[in-house]
DNA sequence: GACGGAAGTGGACCGCAGTCCGCTTCACGT
DNA sequence: ACGTGAAGCGGACTGCGGTCCACTTCCGTC
């Protein structure tokens, strides 16, 4: 009673493997699986010593000796594939603002954990710039991915837990696009700021939206 | 001494002819006027009745009878078309802002002013969403954009103006960053938000930032 | 082990953005 | 008027993302 002739929700829906929030434990087969990995660790090579700029998926494909439909099959699009690079690296930082140890995760003071977030999530953004950047391309489609609604629904909750009052989704909103890759891509490169400048005004950001007056 | 040889930092510079900020006052041959007015005709034209995202460098050349070189000659590529179809409206909106009557224009207070800000350019956005969007694909391009920088010296502005303290720069970004099109577009479609939430929350934003504690 | 159909594969193909360069047109000095 | 050289022009061409579909491989069933 399984739907086995639908088309496959298959990249859109599983395009990051997030824990503990959705995925899709679809079966893959044997040699999908074995071309997944094949796919990733080419990948991750030419994004090495290229740039993901100059990643192209003619390249991807010749390199780890597929076709390119199978490219496409596997990851939906160049940005799936983006994202499933990313996905690792993503998991583990989701892992530690929902699980870690304090200040990041559970125990300290809701403000405190939301200036960790932003720092984390600042340093995590700066070590993957060039991935991020060129995922960012279509900006608006990064607002219904699943990594961006799971720090929405985290930020909001803490703003809540802050006693925060007001229109939380859209100061959430706020907040977050301060964290957004071209915003701070810009201000490290164009503008020649800091890493510690930048974690140093989110927090005044954070400090501002919970004061209560 | 002039240096006529050069190969011209055509749209780059001349993307928004920005009234009393920057311009290219560079003499146009009669001919190429011509035709930048008719891409600019037929632009509109196939924008309108097709929606910006179907409009094609191709069928826009074709359009307005002319060939494709000419289009990217004019306009540099893709997003320099878009800005300068923008650019009559955004000239508006900015001339409104930097000299026009209050509460928008100089006159009222600064909260005042940042709240209509907000407001003007939420409508702005929202008059030219699919422009707006299209022209949005490279997100980092838009920091250097004219119209960015004038907002962001604008606002600025008027933060120092309304005795904000701290880094005005960062402020400055996160207020701008809750108007930029993908955010806004999110809100307005898949989160089923109106315009005048996105106005309060603007509102909302402003008081916070600048509220003294 | 053989079979059958679903899942997976690969590369030819398409559309579009952007480049290149030989040709045409303009405008200015004489 | 006319010559001249720079500015402008156009369309063939390239490269890349993404689609399509005939073919192959896997794997549960008998």
């Amino acid at each position: 009673m399984t739907l086995p002739s639908e088309p496959v929700p298959l990249a859109p829906s599983a395009r990051l493997a997030l824990p503990l929030v959705d995925q899709a434990p679809t079966t893959e087969r044997a040699d999908a699986a074995r071309n997944r990995a094949k796919l990733l660790e080419a990948a991750a090579a030419l994004i090495k010593d290229q740039g993901a700029e100059h990643l192209t998926m003619d390249a991807l494909a010749a390199a780890a000796c597929v076709g390119k439909g199978t490219v496409f099959r596997r990851f939906g699009d160049r940005l799936g594939l983006l994202f499933a690079v990313l996905d690792r690296t993503e998991s583990e930082f989701q892992q530690a603002f929902m699980f870690g140890p304090a200040p990041l995760g559970p125990g300290a003071d809701p403000v405190a954990r939301l200036n960790a977030f932003g720092g984390a999530a600042l340093r995590h953004l700066h070590a993957n710039m060039d991935v991020y950047l060129e995922s960012d391309q279509q900006a608006s489609a990064r607002y219904n991915a699943a990594p961006r609604r799971v720090r929405a629904r985290h930020v909001t909750m803490l703003l809540r837990a802050a006693g925060v009052e007001g229109d939380l989704e859209l100061l959430t909103g706020a907040l977050l696009s301060t964290l957004d890759p071209a915003p701070v891509h810009h201000m490290l490169t164009e503008r020649g700021h800091t890493v510690e400048r930048l974690e140093a005004g989110w927090c005044d950001l954070v400090a501002r939206i919970t004061h209560r007056c």
